[in-house]
DNA sequence: GTAAATAAGGATGTTTTTATCCTTTTTTAT
DNA sequence: ATAAAAAAGGATAAAAACATCCTTATTTAC
């Protein structure tokens, strides 16, 4: 559905959004751990939510990322954008580079709805949004006995 | 959203189906021709569609791909399982291993309803049931002007 | 039964994605 | 000022996906 810098883009900023309501920022070790990602490329990816403007960054001791619970919300479709690109959500099932209403593939308008859907709910569900379901403990960004969390 | 292999599979299977209803056999470098793909490649994915037997197969002279228009119908889904796995549709959008309504990832909710409807779609979507369509010319396997069909 | 046509299968190569490592820059505390 | 802590950035490595090539097996036509 995604490609996994796009899966752990989505757990750290989620993580991040979190953590980040009591002002605290968080150091990229921890961020991984707590999302069950690898380390350097969790960092990879948190520069360039950084250099988007979807996380912001200190550096220096005491520093590190949060996002002003402040500013404006970021949905889930800015993050996909930063990390996997504009064309994701809209690509063809089939491949074809031109797939629309006018020169449709064979499964053009049976999945059309479908892809609205997506497309709809990634625009308008905010990382803000799901934030209180996860600080109350209702929703889960790593597995309970995940590999990377046991060694 | 599927593999590019699943994309050249879907491709090749409508094809071999539209040119089944009268016969027809066709060769690989047909087939990669018409559905604008690279042919070795093809080849591979039509020897997996073919062990799994969503396509029929015969060797030497006069041989060829086909798939017989009085057979079980093929799902979208069937193809996909052959191909890209099981997986594909069930997988969690940020990655979890385990992510069910017990124990949802944090965008579990707002999506479940679109990745069930999509499953469902390829579930009862057949081959058979879009070749019509295409042999009609209203649904196209390739882009009129693509890089491959003009080399 | 020989040659040609065709798919099947195995080995290999290329590109992209995923992941790691090392150095540099910035900031803070002392 | 200096040392330590942190992110930023560049170079590299590993794995997976995408793609090709060569040989083998099967079938047909002659």
């Amino acid at each position: 559905m995604f490609s996994k810098a796009c899966e752990y883009a989505f757990r750290a900023v989620l993580y991040i959004s979190v953590k980040s309501i009591n002002g605290s920022k968080l150091g990229i070790n921890e961020i991984a751990k707590e999302i069950d990602s690898p380390v350097p490329f969790t960092a990879k990816i948190l520069q360039t939510l950084s250099r988007e403007g979807i996380v912001s960054s200190i550096k220096g001791p005491n520093g590190g990322f949060f996002i002003d619970p402040k500013s404006k919300p970021v949905s889930l479709n800015d993050v996909v954008k930063a990390i996997d690109g504009d064309d994701v959500l809209h690509s063809c099932a089939l491949g074809l580079k031109e797939c629309s209403d006018k020169f449709p593939c064979p499964i053009h308008h049976e999945i059309k709805q479908y892809k609205e859907h997506l497309r709809l709910v990634m625009k308008e569900t905010t990382v803000q949004e799901l934030t209180a379901d996860l600080s109350k403990g209702l929703t889960f960004l790593k597995n309970s006995r995940s590999k990377r969390s046991n060694r």
